[in-house]
DNA sequence: CTTATTTACGAAACCGTTTTCGTATATAGA
DNA sequence: TCTATATACGAAAACGGTTTCGTAAATAAG
């Protein structure tokens, strides 16, 4: 059996409460004591049970991350970020994946209401107005910080990133760039992330007059394939796209490369990506890069500030900008050396 | 306050241990008390306190994964791999970040000497022999299953690839593609997936009487720029590279770019590396992809045989092989259209 | 009909900690 | 000198389950 209190206290002749303060550097117990106490549970290599204490105290320690998937290096780079403050902070990460699944979204979020974690840090499930499982975690007391994509109908702290202006900006450089015909590459749901970007793009096509055009991707890999394969075959092709996520961009360069559709003569892309090696691409990817790794933090560092100091996480809502990285996916011809 | 059985037992004038028992499905419960217990707790939406029952029996439900890094693609589809197979035994997935630093791997695993998880999954950092703190989880009948990266003096059960087989083909690749002078970029430490990957390597240039050539890199992203550098344009320079992780590799490429060193006519190119969009880069990389997934899968099958039926660990070591892509980056001139 | 066994439940101990409260001794204040 | 106030510690009650053991009633065995 492990080492506990009851045995250090037998072994020193003290009784249980004391060890328990002593550990604690409480001011009730004498600095000789605290000596003894302190130096027999180092020699016996003393490690508190987490349970006995977390359910004593009513804290686990315990912060929880709930992400639609990891494979993406987006949301890898957020845990990379959540979980460097989380063990500065003496926390311990869980990780959840959803698989853009809104029941298991529902199941995993509803057991936390017995204090498995303190606190959660999500990123939520594309759906439809089913939000019942987060306003409950809210009923109970737990702390939740969305980052990313957050739901709006629910009123707690946020870290999210520019989507309209930077989806406005990718817009306008297409344009700037000599873009025409801009397709935007979309996601269906009520994805507040999507819908952002979605309205940029709008806004910026309808500044300058040029048509809208809207794509629907979904979640199968195969099915985007023959979605952008027929969009890039047809004969009116886009001259300009911007891919929303990820997931939805990298099947353009394969059809691209497959149907010899030449970057970025016949077309100009640019993606929303957190790629770090977008520029080893041929050709090189102009990227909308978010601070992923910021922003794991960031929401961190509030979700902490709540279970600390009781601080109210309303309304609050931060901001942190992305990146517009023009490589060449969007270089005019003239510039199109380098 | 949240719901306990004590407020159900006494609502529906049970003793305690009834309820519990009834929630267990116990046979010591009569079906009709069974069914008025199941009700009333789904009324009132009862979720068991983790730790009270965590704490009573001696097991918590969690693993621990404990990772290098999760930036990199392997080991963000290796925790995809592992949480599927958690989720679905009921578990739950803690994840560590060591950042490549054993000071750190340490403090993290003595923390789990004291039933925070049940099971261990990991990857060891890369140091010299300092494995005190992976001893003293056995000596505590924590069960512990490395995967990718082991530690060869611990005998437990392990999930690897063919490191030395595919090093072995990665390289007899390079010399069938013509390559003459090929190097080996190699990382510093004791890390068996390292060591395996270089055996490979020699005995391939061996068996072919040709010139080893390793060099080693660091941790350090600027730092190895800077080797790699020096490498690619000495007039000595390679002909043939092969890229021990995906940190080594993707420098080389940027060099090459940088130098306008033509890959595969200057140089041809092998990474070890899970990226799928490797196909993507410029040009496409010929790669030893480990099939991340599929190993994190397997481990933590592994894990819960162990957690679940006192499965003896020891001398366990699953092989999942490996799978050479080859793309643009080693071909040879006369195939060098496609 | 008596005894053994099963069925269904309750009482209480226990897991290892934290925390409240009580108390003996020592010190300070009047 | 007699009462307040620290000081340093112990006893015991929690926290919310699980589990062992005991026992009354019902059933089966002889």
């Amino acid at each position: 059996m492990s080492v506990t209190i009851k045995k250090i206290a037998k072994d020193l002749n003290l009784a249980v409460s004391t060890v328990s303060k002593a550990l604690r550097d409480s001011h009730e117990i004498s600095a000789e004591t605290k000596a003894r106490v302190f130096e027999y549970a180092a020699k016996l290599d003393y490690i508190p049970n987490p349970y006995a204490s977390s359910l004593k105290k009513g804290r686990s320690g315990n912060i929880a991350v709930v992400l639609p998937e990891v494979a993406d290096s987006f949301f890898s780079a957020a845990i990379n970020g959540i979980e460097s403050i989380a063990h500065d902070k003496g926390y311990h990460t869980m990780v959840y994946l959803t698989h853009e699944d809104v029941q298991r979204e529902q199941s995993i979020v509803r057991e936390f209401r017995n204090g498995r974690v303190d606190g959660v840090l999500m990123s939520i499930v594309a759906n439809d107005e089913k939000y019942e499982h987060l306003t409950e975690l809210y009923a109970n007391k737990i702390p939740l910080v969305f980052f990313d994509r957050v739901c709006e109908s629910i009123e707690t702290a946020s870290v999210v990133t520019n989507d309209f202006d930077s989806a406005y900006a990718a817009a306008k450089h297409l344009i700037d760039q000599g873009s025409k015909r801009i397709a935007f590459l979309s996601m269906p749901g009520e994805l507040a992330i999507i819908k952002h970007r979605h309205q940029g793009y709008t806004q910026a096509l309808r500044d300058h007059a040029l048509p809208e055009r809207v794509v629907f991707c979904t979640d199968n890999e195969d099915e985007n394939n023959a979605i952008i394969e027929q969009l890039l075959t047809a004969s009116d092709r886009p001259d300009g796209i911007i891919g929303s996520i990820e997931k939805v961009t990298m099947p353009v360069y394969k059809i691209c490369h497959a149907h010899r559709i030449a970057i970025p003569y016949d077309i100009k892309i640019i993606g929303f990506s957190h790629l770090q090696i977008a520029s080893l691409l041929y050709p090189p990817l102009t990227t909308v890069t978010q601070p992923a790794f910021e922003m794991g933090k960031a929401a961190a560092t509030i979700l902490f500030k709540a279970l600390e100091k009781k601080y109210n996480l309303k309304n609050e809502r931060i901001v942190i900008p992305s990146v517009l990285n023009v490589r060449a996916s969007t270089h005019t011809m003239s510039i199109e050396n380098k």
